[in-house]
DNA sequence: ATGAAAGCGCTAACAA
DNA sequence: TTGTTAGCGCTTTCAT
């Protein structure tokens, strides 16, 4: 394997000074055009990349973020990504991403490998074991030590730093009276794992709407199952189960899946409401209304405030921002 | 901002040499015991954390790997960078990911970004855009710096480097035939853009197929549309044109759309099989029989191809491996 | 117009 | 047992 292009490679190979070359490569009005043009050629003759890693060191600062985030396969994330992506390599840092699995040894071990790469900053949605455990101590550590942490969707308010979220709670509140304003009263809600934030603020705006639509909450409509992806059959229990006429689910898997296992029973008249506006919402049949959480916009928005405060001298407070969700009404509600 | 805890600062706080801290935290046996527990002590509350560009500079060896792919949202593609991360994790390594969103230039831009930041090896998937206009000089100067890459999926014979691809041929070939077998004569084909290197084999193997069981190739039953992402509207134009009894689809995108267009026209004897076997095709309406490609498996293998020729002081001479897929059945082919 | 030298954080060969 | 030094690739200040 080749060994790469340096400054020290060029300078002895032209036979100039190391500073000669670099102060020609960026162009400085201290060297002479015919030098210039020499290391000019020669540097693209034989691909020198500069090395940003001797640059990082010697500006102690790498110009690279990181981004950890529960499960990949989650459209959600894989929008945030996207966002955070397309804001950073547009102000010139470049992001490496991280993936917990929901696993809180994983949310450990990436941390520790984007901080000792030098990362000038994190985003970070927190993993399903770690709001289970309550446990931060791995966050609050990077608080101490300086380095800007942006927080999305599921946050934990004792760590310092800027958050995003949805709000959650109103957007719940809203689908909920969607169904009331197409005539329904008895309806179902479908959540994943108690303990995470998000789903918290879900059912709290469940049953705010209902309350102020003056129907009464029945806790045994509210379902909860241990895992984000769960069997058809636990599904199918809950349906016969419960007599509802609408249900609101925490994510696109589970409302598709409802969905379908509703077919299977033969029992279309439900109406169905998913988090999350992503492939699987778009592509089902019948279409799913959903949730639209913007997960671009969170993205650009999460990657604008970090980069805001890595290059920022002065202490900036935190902040808290709140994207508005927009329903996207599709067939699953229109019967 | 806190500066971050340099071995220098622990030597000054403590009032030993460098290299005393240095051999103190890899438990060097040439340092005793007391000093080894003030500084070990001290690191601790003070969180250092070793920056891993210094060593990266030293040892010229980052441990870092780059994944590009073109489009995040695809299950495909998030399963094999999953696959990657797990293996390379297990090995020391971290891997960065680069998004082309089938655009060249963001191929280019990506490329470049990763080698300056001495990534020490490149798993990638061609972006369309490179595959539609031949351009791969970028990525053959990957080839005159030294740089290993691993190709998966969509590759270019001409670069160098191993390359890890599914039996596309051989998938479409036995998912045509899974349709004869049902009995069905009248098999339709769906793809994207033409030019992509596995659609090309897909379509062979669908040819195959038929011409084995002698049934005439009829070109009016393939469709190419310009898009990853098309209207309801062209599908329906398609199944309203043609007279077909089964249909296989490039991705699982275009596959549940199928079915769900099918269904709205009443015409729900059509079997569909889709090429991956993600979330989309479990959990659509019917679930869809689909093409499993193991994208995690590509990944795993990518990775340790890659760390293979990274860590191997010789040249090894390129490889090819083919993973063969599965076909999952499901409801959309039992009718 | 060009070059020498210091320093970013770290390791390792060599001294003491 | 501990410390000194050189060097990884680069920029920048200060000579020359």
């Amino acid at each position: 394997m080749k060994k790469k292009t340096t400054l020290k490679d060029i300078a002895t190979a032209l036979n100039v000074s190391i500073s000669t070359v670099s102060k020609s490569l960026k162009d400085s009005p201290e060297i002479g055009q015919e030098t210039k043009d020499k290391v000019l050629a020669y540097a693209k003759e034989h691909h020198y990349q500069p090395n940003l890693m001797a640059l990082a060191l010697k500006n102690s600062l790498s110009k690279h973020i990181g981004v950890i985030v529960p499960d990949l396969r989650y459209f959600f994330f894989t929008s945030v990504i996207r966002g955070v992506d397309a804001y950073a390599n547009q102000r010139g840092y470049h992001v490496s991403i991280g993936n917990t699995e929901d696993l809180l040894e994983n949310e450990k071990s990436n941390i520790d490998f984007l901080l000792r790469n030098q990362v000038d900053g994190l985003i970070l949605s927190l993993s399903s074991e770690t709001e289970l455990k309550n446990s931060f101590d791995h966050l609050k550590a990077l608080n101490e030590v300086g380095i800007p942490v942006v927080q999305f969707d599921r946050v934990e308010d004792s760590i310092k730093g800027d958050k995003v979220v949805v709000d959650d709670l109103d957007s719940a509140y809203r689908a909920v009276k969607h169904f009331i304003n197409k005539g329904k009263k008895k309806i179902g809600f479908i959540s994943t794992e108690e303990h995470i934030s998000v789903g918290r603020y879900r059912i709290e705006g469940y049953k705010k709407a209902l309350k102020d639509s003056g129907i009464e909450i029945d806790e045994s409509l509210i379902q909860y199952y241990p895992a984000m992806i769960i069997k058809d059959e636990l599904i199918r229990a809950y349906l016969e189960r419960v007599d509802i006429e609408a249900v609101l689910c925490v994510n696109e898997v589970l409302a598709v899946q409802t969905l379908r296992v509703m077919h299977e029973m033969g029992i279309p008249k439900l109406m169905v409401i998913g988090f999350t506006n992503g492939y699987l919402s778009e592509y089902s049949n019948p279409p799913l209304t959903a949730i639209d959480q913007h997960g671009e916009d969170i993205g650009r928005k999460t990657a604008q405030m970090l980069i805001e405060r890595i290059e920022s001298k002065r202490d900036i407070p935190d902040r808290t921002e709140i994207v508005r969700t927009t329903l996207i009404e599709r067939e699953s509600t229109k019967l």
